[in-house]
DNA sequence: CATTTAACTTGACGTAAATCAAGTGAGCAC
DNA sequence: GTGCTCACTTGATTTACGTCAAGTTAAATG
């Protein structure tokens, strides 16, 4: 039984199935598959078709996707307990993303009919994963406002202030190397490189090695304007 | 027994309320309130309390976000059956969006506390509504990427394909004026401008008035550059 | 019809940031 | 150690597009 036991302590780390009674949560558990994701390796690619729901349990995942022009975009990082494949709900569909693995990573699948089960019987997982839906529109929402309306500037010195309050220090290493980082705030590297300096020698933040940054001066940042 | 008439003819306007059973419907029908709204009027503007889904009965509503710098961004134009609120499923929060009709507007509006007893009673409705907002995840995943990696031209070019496979013709006035199509692209009504005159001496499009448009190479749209 | 107003167009100009290109430094194999 | 690779930095150049400003057209109002 420790595969079992395994499997409920990745369920109970997940939002979404939150504040269920355990009886429901080892219902979960049982339909949960475990699978390794080396570092550099794919957990699903764009073309790939979508039949389960993917849940973080450890490591770190870059969600992309490419548009017409050839271009890629990170669409989102996803951490522990986060989940990504809400188009698993709907009938047959494609991924319209890739999902590279940048750090070994153990994550969880629920394949969509036994998604679907669940719900049908649990109304609170339903209501928990509509929440989660919801506040991912949201977060969505305002994304796209950022991006249309700031500069790179902007986002990136709010993009170091959100990840210092999630990390809770001001003293840290970027999760992603600057190319990545790059990708998704949608600029270049070159860019990105030249921004951090000149934060550097306004006296906003430090850097020390390649990715090590401390925030000196947080609410300065959060007034940047280029 | 008008009233809840044309509730009823409402409720089955909207994708989420397909296929389900009459009793479920009339149900449905008889937890919605009716709202006319002006052309120029708000229905709801950011800071207001969020506390009930909006569903289009009839009209047009632009849903804008501003960012901190005061900019403004619009996120969505809502049709005939849309509907928005997504975080009318939290516990309390404001929103963050304001929504204008662009056209006098007939909406219903169901309480967060209706709709939640509705999800526990029909799972239905909850798998309708999770599908719903997994497309419309996946959607803003898409325009995010597009924005981030795209042109104006481009961006401009593929809206006016996407519009003109929605009217179902190719030869249609814009359902939005210059002002807001630029807001909706993230750009300024001066470039809308440029752009569609330089569509039109190469031929891609022909302009007739204000705002119509005839697309005469959709293709060649499909293929813009810049 | 005349007058006002607002949407739109067009031009001139400035600039943020992409791109291109040439280093520099760090980690790794041998 | 020596050499290789890859992330990153820094500089030079280009460009798409925003902004400001001055028309122009068309709808709205009286």
């Amino acid at each position: 039984m420790q595969e079992n036991h395994d499997a409920i302590a990745c369920v109970k780390l997940v939002p979404i199935f939150q504040q269920l009674d355990d009886d429901t949560i080892t219902a979960v558990a049982s339909l949960v598959q475990d699978r390794h994701v080396k570092k550099g390796e794919f957990v699903f690619m764009a073309g790939d078709h979508a039949d389960s729901l993917i849940i973080m349990a450890h490591g770190q995942v870059k969600v992309t996707q490419s548009s017409a022009n050839g271009r890629e975009q990170l669409i989102r990082l996803l951490q522990t307990g986060d989940f990504d494949g809400e188009s698993v709900l709907f009938e047959d569909t494609e991924r319209q993303t890739s999902a590279e693995a940048l750090t070994d990573t153990q994550i969880c699948l629920i394949t969509r009919d036994d998604f679907q089960k669940l719900i049908k019987q649990s109304p609170a997982v339903a209501i928990n994963m509509l929440n989660a839906l919801g506040k991912r529109v949201a977060d969505l929402e305002a994304q796209a406002a950022a991006t249309l309306t700031t500069s790179v500037g902007e986002r990136l010195a709010n993009y170091l202030v959100e990840t210092s309050s999630e990390l809770e220090t001001n003293d840290f290493d970027l999760p992603l190397q600057k190319k990545d980082l790059a990708l998704y705030l949608g600029t270049s590297p070159e860019t990105i490189s030249r921004k951090l300096k000149q934060f550097s020698t306004s006296g906003l933040i430090s850097q020390r090695g390649r990715n090590h940054i401390k925030l000196n001066d947080v609410d300065g940042l959060m007034m940047v304007e280029n």
